[in-house]
DNA sequence: CATGAATGAGCCTTCATTCAT
DNA sequence: CATGAATGAAGGCTCATTCAT
């Protein structure tokens, strides 16, 4: 009974380890099924599609970064010093998987029904929209900052940087670390924290 | 001097057109010939494979936005109303161009020998150094910011933003409109533009 | 003894229905099942492979074929009327079940082992073997006619126009009922009635 | 210039071939371009899939029977002479083609969008049509035969007394002269042939 | 007897690329 | 330079059948 869904779990790890190797296009359902260690059709018992197992791929992804956030920041913390931990978290976190991500991005768009991207970030936008709204509390951030919207700018903003690092730029690990801090003094900067 | 290239350019804009309506994954090389109006051979002769107008259309695109940016901003405005025209800018481009803008980072992840993206876009961030700067050099932002990191980090902020909105999102106007506003009032922020 | 075979039955009448509505390609067995209320599985306990259920459909088509002659043809009508109720009994039926009927075809052709269709048929052959023997008795049609065969004759020439104009032919119900007193007085001749 | 439509053809009379041996359901289209000497992907380039060659295959079936009738039927002969030599033609062809006819029935009624059939047999039905109005104004046949319609008839009623003996019923030599006898015996009579 | 999840061989179709004209 | 018919490798998906429960 401990396995329910074991099959459906299986497949989406094979997926996302296949698709980190091989890149979206060049991943045939025939390696995923391999690494699973299931039948061709019985991938289909659980997918309808290739590219349908991109958003059940998606949300194991914020779950494990919002996991990697957990473990990082330290509640007490300073806000300045919990920036910093949540930026070092995304970042290991797109490092690590960047091909998924670029993965998830050209899955999402490539698939038709799929706007549910929202949704499915929805718990770690919740997780931020609270840490900004508990630091407004305090008063460690500026008071006109609305954690609601700031949420998705700042989940958006980190990782955007994170991704131009990891996917697009080869850049070196003391320029990573540069730019890092310059992120990271902009968003103390955005946010108005006082240190 | 009219039409040299004729043919590669109108491939390129065909490319651009059949992309932004279908999709990379759907677009036939057949798609592109058919709506340039050529055989095709006729594509072969001027690229060698179907990703590889990829880096030609990026390189469309940086023009495009920056003929936008230039357009857009007053260059005897306040920093202030610059910032906002700057984030206009991005967001209408965005806007018209997002599915093409999706699959280029698909495209150049998907192709293999490129991380050509960064010298693509070089055009785009000397500007926005160069914009950075100036304002410095005036006073206009804080004295800490550092030009060539922060405008790749604005770059990037903006543009992420946009297709929180336009590509993940389904958003109301009004929603759209105060995000925009957030953003301004961060990036303000950020950068330590005193209003 | 009410429920004996009810299996089987369900099957084989839930196999003419989706049948009808499918045609043989299009229908999957899990079809078949679904509408029988039955496990996948189980379709196997009663028939080794899908096409084996093609014959017991042939014989249920009979059975129906010759309930519907024999409801119509009145035993006490002139020779020349039952001929036209026979007529209008194989139309009728040939209506209602014309997907079957090339579907049988279709199928027990496909089917590698059966020319059992003869054996099918025989039943509705000796019904009409019998009807004109008597009739050849009573000095009602030609002497030279030989049961045995012309049974034959007969009912294939009548099912053969009925699938003509059922399967094959669009045609207007003026235009079908034109053929089929055609038809009627077509068999008339050949059979020699005098009216 | 000679071999215009030369593939198109190829395919065709490839597919009749091989659907003669192996059945519709178990050829390939690889069976079929490998007789036919192109690739796979050629065949796509003249039928959208594998079951549109049916009404091309069907077209090419009349053609030959109609031949094979012409062939057949002195022009000078009696009228009693003329039905049996149009009766041998339609049984040495049922005969020959069977296993295709029985796949056009098949294929026809398998895909979609055909009604094509009366289309297709429209110039054997003319032909027939022709054969009994010249009859009729010979005063060879009995008046009141309709030629238009009294030829569907007759092409339905000889084809399906062919079929039935050579595809679904297995009869002896004898048997089937005996059938092919009884059955001009009929035709004679419902055309009120005298001789 | 009944189940239905799992199997996996097999085929149709697509489409980037080539090359003879 | 231009053409577009031809190519054929490659892979997504189906579905009849099996078998452990």
């Amino acid at each position: 009974m401990v396995d329910i869904n074991n099959k459906e779990e299986k497949i989406i790890e094979a997926a996302i380890q296949v698709f980190k190797e091989k890149g979206i296009e060049k991943t045939k359902v025939s390696d995923i099924v391999k690494l699973a260690g299931i039948a061709q059709g019985t991938f289909y018992l659980y997918f309808p599609s290739k590219l349908s197992v991109m958003p059940a791929i998606a949300e194991v992804m914020v779950k494990k970064i919002m996991i990697e956030v957990n473990n990082e920041v330290d509640e007490n913390a300073s806000i300045s010093v919990q920036l910093t931990q949540i930026v070092n978290a995304i970042f290991r976190f797109t490092k690590e998987y960047r091909e998924v991500l670029a993965l998830i991005y050209a899955g999402l768009s490539t698939d038709d029904n799929l706007k549910k991207w929202e949704t499915i970030y929805d718990a770690f936008y919740s997780w931020m929209s609270g840490f900004l709204s508990n630091a407004k509390l305090k008063g460690e951030i500026r008071n006109s900052v609305q954690p609601e919207r700031a949420s998705k700018l700042m989940i958006a903003f980190i990782e955007a940087v994170a991704e131009q690092i990891y996917l697009y730029d080869a850049v070196s690990n003391e320029e990573e670390k540069m730019q890092k801090l310059e992120l990271i003094m902009f968003l103390e900067h955005a946010l108005g924290i006082q240190k």
